[in-house]
RNA sequence: GCCCUCAUCGUCUAGUGGCCAAGGACGCCAGCCUUUCAAGCUGGAGAUCAGGGGUUCGAAUCCCCUUGGGGGCACCA
């Protein structure tokens, strides 16, 4: 047995629908809390809810959590294999006097619901079944319907829970209603699975979202009817969309799996959003999960809920993204080339040709999926552009058909095709045509990319090869003919 | 409607009574570098610390009220 100072947490997301980046940072928040400790960290699956499971949604929790290494040592468990642990502590809290059976419709509940509405009182259950004599229930189990189970809120007094991160809170029981704690199919309810689990499971922090603060004294007082020790309590701080709501489908690609597809780094989302709601001090951003292991503390957890800012995210995944080495960029970019690329292009990919190409892109690129548009027209035979262009650094026709002729002429004495090489003939000739290095770069990186903005030229140059630099030198020559 | 909770630059935040005429980061602007873009570097704009009362020699920091935001009040989690 582990002594009860051990820390024990777990991360217990629904299968309702894919994670999202407030879950998610949940999730983290509660493994590195968990590593700083060198305590558990276990992954429940609270699948309690079977009209609204959504298949799929499993493998994207545990796919998401892999991708970002947060790795668990328990678990998977899923709740909707654990019914009798729930349906056990049911019929005992019936027993002992702090539950009861309740066979109202849902018609009933509705119209119930309707009057206080209109009267402008608090919603909830009236406490109808609370009271039934002996015959009365014994003629509504007679009559087939299936009761839920409801917990005997007590009628007065206050429940007080010392949160982490709060400090102390108190709610008036009385405006607690009876809630359920079984459902009619004989599934539990969220209260009543999470705080069996997190008791049979020896769940010694429960971090989750600050939604759930307003139900954490139904939990005590079901702790307290049990008999059980309750686990200690940190409620994190919402993350907000940009309208300031609570995250949700409405805000767009929230869903974490989504931000692997858009080219971010795992390492990059760690530490962006362990800066969500979290801070080691005045001035660190840049933290590595070993680092944030070591610091990560609740004490130093915001009360705040945050709105998330992309823009902050993909500064900093550009930041990860300079920080690998040019192999790794290249091994990581290459699908999303791959994906990205027109499919005129030839494949597959020359491996090598894309490991020359990679360099020139990852200084430039905030994610990971920039790649194929950043540097496509490294891949084309022939560049597309809009033949005005060519003049856009301010020649006229002319002269940059002139400067082009030249430019094919001196190259064609190159003996070598590196950058050094190219430099060393063409920064003179900028100097002997009168033309400054902006005009003349200019014109031959349109010329030779069909862009104005685009890697170094020389680099560009040498990557894309003789051959294809004297194409599209030609092919320029063409376009202006015309002009 | 009731309950809970939060409140520092647009956004993420530092700040736990004096070191704050409020610091850092993203974004924005300017300059430098430079063949463009990006990166990098330097500088700048940007917060009467939501408002109002207290407490105190002294408050962003403590207390109260107001306002605003958020969350909850299901046989959903």
């Amino acid at each position: 047995m582990k002594p009860e100072t051990s820390v024990r947490v777990r991360f217990a997301p629904s299968p309702t629908g894919y994670p999202h980046l407030g879950n998610i940072r949940t999730a983290l928040f509660s493994w590195l809390f968990a590593r700083h400790h060198g305590g558990k960290f276990l992954l429940r699956i609270e699948d309690t809810d079977v009209a609204r499971k959504v298949e799929g949604t499993v493998d994207v929790i545990l796919d998401s959590l892999r991708w970002l290494g947060l790795d668990w040592d328990e678990g998977p468990y899923f709740q909707s294999e654990r019914l009798h642990y729930y349906q056990e502590a049911a019929s005992k809290l019936i027993e002992d006097g702090f539950a009861y059976k309740c066979y109202c419709s849902r018609e009933r509940l509705e119209m119930v619901r309707q009057e206080q509405m209109k009267r402008k009182q608090p919603p909830g259950y009236d406490g109808h079944c609370r009271n039934l004599t002996e015959q009365e229930k014994s003629q509504l189990e007679a009559s087939g319907i299936a009761p839920v189970v409801r917990f005997k809120m007590p009628l007065e007094g206050e429940t007080t829970l010392h949160d982490l991160i709060r400090g102390e809170v108190t709610f008036k029981n009385s405006v607690l209603s009876d809630f359920v704690l079984l459902k009619s199919d004989g599934y539990p309810t969220y209260h009543l699975a999470n705080i069996v689990d997190d008791h049979l499971m020896a769940i010694s922090h429960v971090l989750r979202a600050d939604e759930w603060l307003s139900s954490t004294p139904r939990h005590i007082l079901l702790y307290r009817a049990l008999n059980w020790t309750p686990p200690q309590f940190a409620h994190l701080p919402m993350i907000l969309g940009p309208d300031k709501a609570k995250l949700s489908k409405r805000h767009g690609a929230t869903n974490i799996i989504d931000y692997r597809e858009q080219g971010y780094l795992p390492q990059a989302m760690i530490n962006f959003m362990a800066l969500l709601g979290w801070s080691l001090d005045d001035k660190t951003e840049l933290l590595s999960r070993e680092e944030l292991i070591e610091h990560f503390s609740l004490g130093r957890v915001s009360k705040t809920a945050a709105v998330f800012n992309k823009r902050k995210l993909e500064w900093m995944n550009g930041v990860y993204l300079r920080q690998l080495s040019p192999e790794e960029f290249a091994r990581q970019g290459t699908p999303f080339l791959d994906r990205g690329l027109p499919s005129s292009v030839k494949r597959p990919l020359s491996s090598s040709y894309v490991r020359q190409v990679m360099p020139l892109l990852q200084e430039r690129a905030k994610t990971l999926a920039e790649i194929p548009q950043l540097g496509d027209f490294l891949f084309f035979d022939d560049i597309e552009y809009d033949t005005n262009l060519l003049l856009s650094s301010g020649l006229d026709a002319k002269s940059a058909i002139q400067t082009i002729e030249v430019v094919l002429q001196r190259l064609q004495t190159a003996k070598t095709w590196d950058a050094s090489s190219l430099e060393a003939v063409l920064r003179p000739l900028a100097a002997e045509l009168n033309l400054s290095t902006r005009k003349f770069f200019g014109l031959l990186r349109v010329a030779t990319t069909g862009r104005t903005a685009a890697p170094p030229l020389f680099q560009t140059m040498v990557v894309l090869g003789k051959e294809k630099c004297f194409k599209h030198l030609a092919s320029a020559l063409q376009r202006m003919s015309v002009l």
